[in-house]
DNA sequence: CTTGTCCATGGAAACGATTCCATCATGCTT
DNA sequence: AAGCATGATGGAATCGTTTCCATGGACAAG
């Protein structure tokens, strides 16, 4: 009913033009006269600027988008969380999609951002370098989150494991030079590499041979440290991927362990398939710690609930988001090239000495 | 670089004016040789349509805002997801923001959303109606989810005055009571009353006598519930609340068991409270279901990896996302009262034979 | 006293869309 | 054949802000 009041009722108002009363509210210079009576009026006007105005003026929203795969993954909440405390804080608008893993819907919602004029996003990417290069190209500042996007597949080298090992070396700048390089966008990642080696070490540590990693989409560079932790000649069949949902990793869970009798542990790259595979291990009436021992990647609050509580690698999923938020609305001038924070092992009571 | 083509772009090149374009792309009349034409270059063009623009001329925002307590209760991120698809099904944007319980974070959170013209809400609000009156004064459509926002407090130390005024601002027809009428919003809530009910029913069948409420902010409709279930004479120490955070909650439960050893059945409000539960029975060594039986209100995925696995109260949170987001976006016309969409028991292993 | 500098100030032009309204051509009715 | 209805079309106004630029006054230096 009562519509809002614009600048122009508070110039107006006051005795001032528009001009003015920009200044004064945007902290250009006015004398203090002025100055005093225009904030006067706004506020007993209750005059809120409109977003719409100055975003059209500015040819760019505030605030930033914000793309996770799925939102009940808890891991994803808790950085969700993060990233809305730092955008709180400066008052910013966060534009909310969730991708489920699919590439596809990702193009989909970059598209809606890009047309919605967000040119900041922060992303835990599903697609891989092709996906994303429309939306850099585009002039978005993205700040990508718990891990890059996968180099775009290239026909014959799709061996996630190998894709993974190239990464890793590039990200170290040991990069040779026959691919292109990363996308040029920073990234808030944890020190997964050295979360899964002291994980792995803590489990030879304990007499365990067999071990095999649980991982899904996103975990290539997961997997390739565990690989390189468990040592050279890694039996492909102990490094199983699933898709995204929890029946897929449910059904990689229980596959992996019907068809590895032998194993003794099991390190699962991220909370869903943790998730799975104690779900798997009670359906076969494997008993952990006692029958096979297991190390789940991420924290969450579940993991001290289950009997017994879950030996976690901790990564601080809050900081993670608002370090990436930090990073993407400072990003005037330099962007640094990337944070990476680090893991910890969390021991509970989920892995026990190996037993033949 | 490249900056993104205009509705001027496209109508140069296409030899017709703005409106003409405008009108095709937006289904309005145009003969069939016009349309072809302008499509045509708009695709060659790569144009989309600023949001900026249109929304400021239309004087309002697309998509919706969503407002939740607290993104790591999966209930939330579950109700999220499912406000996440409806929205990207019809191509609308969603804002999200988290209050973590605190009224002065969604009132602020409010400001930032009518700053930003968004004139749809969903909210699982924690604020009461005084929060919230201004929210729809101010002309959003506001759809609750979950729960309705509490009666304000009416406290005896309040100024008359400004209470009659309140009154008048929120009666929306004639005041038969001295109560005001509730906020004239639709909301998407579970039938937890029922849910309660039926939880507390299946108890007293298996013997118990002395069952305890946990809940938490915006329980009170199933604390209701529960007392009206339980029967006439509640004894009141059996009724616990606690604030927002995992804490709170831990130290509620752990609160109630200390103090009453005779208890021997709860009933938790929540996913949130349901973890602190069974986390303060493992504590203080009650072991479940033999020394407490246990229902959670919330059906989450780890409720089946607790062991025993809890038996819990479902409700269909990704419906209810879903659902809430629907009734915002048809909120041409008429909105309808409201949705009520059912619980289910479901039952597992945390509950028992009462023994003495 | 004049000239030049420096602020404070307000008018007006963007920004990119939608939409009202006037114009014009076409085809039909009388 | 004239008048009228219909439909396609483009110009221009509009949304609310920021920002460029011109204006005018005050004050200091010459």
């Amino acid at each position: 009913m009562d519509k809002r009041a614009t600048i122009k009722d508070v110039a107006e108002a006051a005795g001032v033009g528009v001009a003015t009363v920009s200044r004064v509210l945007s902290g250009g210079s006015a004398s203090p006269r002025t100055r005093e009576r225009v904030l006067a009026v706004a506020a007993q006007l209750d005059y809120r600027p409109s977003a719409l105005g100055r975003n059209l003026r500015q040819r760019r929203t505030g605030g930033m988008g914000l793309l996770v795969p799925d939102l009940t993954d808890t891991f994803h909440a808790q950085l969700a969380e993060g990233v809305l405390a730092c955008a709180r804080a400066a008052g910013e608008p966060v534009v909310l999609g969730s991708t489920a893993g699919d590439p596809e819907q990702e193009s989909e919602l970059i598209g809606m951002l890009l047309e919605q004029s967000v040119d900041r996003l922060i992303a835990v990417p599903s697609g891989d370098e092709d996906t994303w290069a429309p939306a850099i190209r585009a002039g978005m500042t993205v700040v990508f989150a718990d891990r890059l996007p996968a180099r775009p597949s290239s026909d014959e080298d799709d061996d996630p494991a190998a894709t993974a090992v190239n990464d890793l070396m590039l990200l170290d700048g040991v990069s040779s030079g026959s691919r292109p390089r990363p996308l040029d966008a920073p990234s808030v990642v944890a020190d997964d590499r050295a979360g899964i080696r002291t994980a792995v070490r803590y489990l030879r540590g304990l007499g365990h041979r067999r071990i095999a990693f649980l991982g899904g989409p996103g975990h290539d560079r997961r997997a390739a440290a565990f690989g390189a932790a468990v040592g050279a000649p890694v039996d492909e069949e102990l490094v199983v991927f699933a898709t995204g949902s929890r029946d897929s990793a449910y059904a990689a869970a229980s596959g992996l362990f019907q068809s590895r009798p032998d194993l003794s542990a099991v390190v699962a790259g991220g909370n869903v398939l943790g998730e799975a595979a104690v779900l798997a291990a009670r359906e076969l009436d494997l008993r952990v710690p006692r029958d096979i021992s297991l190390v789940m990647y991420d924290d969450v609050p579940w993991a001290e609930l289950c009997s017994p509580p879950l030996t976690v690698i901790a990564q601080p999923g809050r900081d993670m988001g608002y370090r990436a938020a930090e990073l993407v609305l400072r990003s005037g001038g330099r962007r640094p090239r990337g944070v990476m924070l680090p893991t910890e092992l969390i021991i509970r009571g989920s892995c026990g000495p190996h037993r033949q």
